[in-house]
DNA sequence: TACGCGTGGAG
DNA sequence: TCTCCAAGCGT
């Protein structure tokens, strides 16, 4: 099953900009860019981040608004934080060198187990097993094995078999192996069975049912919110806009946001903005209208944004719940550290480019 | 151990 | 338009 697999990967292996090389920095980059984000979405983000950050000691020197504006759009901005803490640490404690074990890299900030093992694995030759979404699914399918994909006793098991799959030449290989497969071939809906190369072997295609395993965990309910966000503009300088930062936000820590209320459907729209926008800004607010709505999900979250372009009056003076609130050129918009939430909203008031 | 974090592609 | 879920992590 590993020599299929090695020769498999070999053949068919996709081109990705972060297997151009083995240098530990870029698959560091590579792999938490990657956490619970599929290949497509983070090839320009990698390109982009490795053009500014070329190297570690770049990174560990930039600023934390800076590496999350690269991050912008990608989701999970905790990720940025913890890598660029991570950096720091290297610098500091290793004297920018990136440990090549995994023990010393898993207690590195944003290092879990998975990653631990795949840069000790990838970057380092050591037969280091991961276990990520993939290779829960490949090793479950090929040992039908019981269980759901979040379950500790299944995870346990996968985490076992990868360990001793691993023991063996190109142990880097192997595992990217297995992760290619998943992605690609034994994919969750409708798996390629046809072209596998390890098929004969796997349990679950003897039983003619791969895609039932795993089994899917039970799912939490959606919460549908409603939102109001305000797109203020001075009075007399109408080429910039009002973005803060909450102290304890829910979601977008260390992001730059729109001012916002979550709202019922009968709160009357420009009595809540008015009121908000006293209490937490000190604005006066002039006149408004409409900008369009946009959805977006986060989690188990479904927001439903109703943009609206205010005129606003008076000295900004923020409330004791803001970290910080300023006006920047529209212009400057694109280089700010804004999740995409804010960005769609943006988008439709035609305050940004598509 | 369970939960929450972002986003976009696929079906 | 909706649901599902991806190269996980810290708490």
């Amino acid at each position: 099953m590993r020599r299929e697999l090695l020769q498999w990967f070999q053949d068919f292996q996709r081109p990705l900009p972060w297997r151009k090389n083995q240098n530990p920095y870029s698959i560091w980059v590579s792999e938490i860019m990657l956490q619970q984000t599929q290949v497509a979405t983070v090839i320009p983000y990698f390109e982009r981040f490795m053009k500014r950050f070329p190297s570690l000691q770049d990174l560990a020197k930039a600023s934390e608004e800076e590496v999350l504006s690269f991050w912008s759009g990608l989701g999970y901005y905790r990720r940025a934080r913890f890598l660029h803490r991570g950096a720091q640490e290297v610098q500091n404690k290793y004297q920018g060198k990136i440990p090549n074990n995994f023990k010393d890299l898993k207690n590195i900030p944003g290092i879990g187990d998975y990653t631990a093992g795949a840069i000790a694995s990838i970057a380092f030759q050591q037969a280091s097993p991961v276990v990520d979404g993939n290779v829960i699914r490949v090793l479950s399918r090929f040992y039908a094995l019981q269980g759901h994909a979040k379950e500790g006793t299944l995870i346990k098991k996968i985490w076992e078999k990868a360990q001793a799959l691993v023991q063996g030449p190109q142990p880097g290989d192997f595992n990217q192996a297995l992760m290619e497969l998943g992605a690609t071939l034994c994919r969750v809906k409708a798996p390629d069975c046809g072209h596998c190369p390890i098929a004969q072997n796997c349990q679950a295609y003897q039983k003619a049912k791969p895609e039932d395993y795993p089994q899917s965990p039970p799912k939490p309910k959606v919460l549908r919110l409603h939102r109001l966000v305000a797109l203020c503009q001075p009075q007399d300088k109408t080429q910039e806009i009002l973005l803060v930062k909450k102290k304890k936000p829910k979601w977008f820590q260390g992001l730059w946001e729109l001012p916002h209320e979550y709202i019922q459907a009968k709160d009357e729209v420009q009595e809540v903005l008015q009121q908000s926008l006293k209490k937490n800004f000190n604005l006066d607010l002039l006149n408004l209208r409409a900008s369009g709505s946009s959805r977006h999900g986060i989690t188990h979250h479904r927001i439903e944004s109703h943009g609206y372009l205010l005129e606003v009056g008076g000295e900004l003076k923020i409330d004791p719940l803001y970290a910080e609130a300023k006006f920047v050129p529209i212009a400057t918009l694109n280089q700010q550290a804004l999740p995409n939430f804010e960005r769609k909203i943006l988008k439709q008031a035609q305050l940004l480019d598509k």
